[in-house]
DNA sequence: AACAACTATTGACGACAACAATGATTGGCC
DNA sequence: GGCCAATCATTGTTGTCGTCAATAGTTGTT
């Protein structure tokens, strides 16, 4: 992992993927993936999408999303409404459990990045989320 | 992308995505992948490695280690010489030609940083390279 | 009423990563 | 010196994921 004369993207890249890492192993036990996760989260942060709105935003393909979302219905966290405007599109909403299954991942996942972050106090730690922050929102549309 | 609460780890594991989609873009036309980029980074920061060293520090799978080094040796990047001490290890070395090559990869991923970086201005993306230099140094053995 | 565009879904194909098994070589141990 | 466990690179296998094309149902347009 010491990579010392590399660029920032690389840099990204390289943490990107242990983090990705510690996160799967965290999320194993509950049967999830970081996919299954990361669409738990935009859902916990628009209170229900049409399929077609996630797989835009979470960039991952319309098929992939039916497969997503079949798994997490199955667990009873996510359900599909019909969507009043229109008959073709579904809304996928948060169940009760889904917001409590995200909540127990989310103190998982804090864990996991406190090891991750192991050499920055405090201090270093809410500048890094900020500089990322801003990065990640350079293209919301 | 945009999942305003979400914390630092997961930030890390959504950009580092974004980053190597736009790496790998970049390396798509001469050929290579992130992986025998990552390869290639590696070998040039300390002038030949065993696979097993490589598999290791780079956390690919040996039999990874396998095809990418033949991809190099293929484009003349990189060289097998015996090991002199261990004749079952095998140490891989860069050829001019994947000096080269990585020098010119690196612009081009100069590039894509900048891109990526687009709303942080040059004080911010130190403090940026900065801290996630610290972080992945955290776990150098 | 006909037609183009869109939503979710299914199915297929290729690429690729993680895992186990093998041949060659090394070093330890008695 | 001979046996045995461990190690290195390699091969093969399996499962997963991304991409693409095709389909059924629905919407809006003309």
């Amino acid at each position: 992992m010491r990579a010392l004369n590399a660029d920032t993207g690389y840099l990204l890249y390289r943490l990107g993927l242990q983090s990705g890492r510690l996160f799967n192993a965290i999320l194993e036990e509950s049967g999830l993936r970081l996919r299954h996760y990361a669409l738990l989260r935009y859902l916990s942060s628009v209170a229900g999408a049409p399929q077609r709105e996630l797989s835009d935003r979470l960039g991952y393909d319309p098929s992939a999303i039916v497969s997503l979302v079949d798994d997490l219905q199955r667990l009873e966290l996510v359900e599909r409404r019909p969507s009043p405007g229109d008959r073709r599109s579904r809304i996928v909403v948060l169940t009760e459990r889904g917001k409590d299954a995200l909540r127990d991942t989310d103190k998982a996942g804090n864990r996991v990045t406190d090891d991750l972050l192991g050499p920055l106090d405090a201090e270093d730690r809410a500048a890094l989320h900020a500089l990322l922050q801003r990065v990640a929102e350079r293209d919301r549309s």
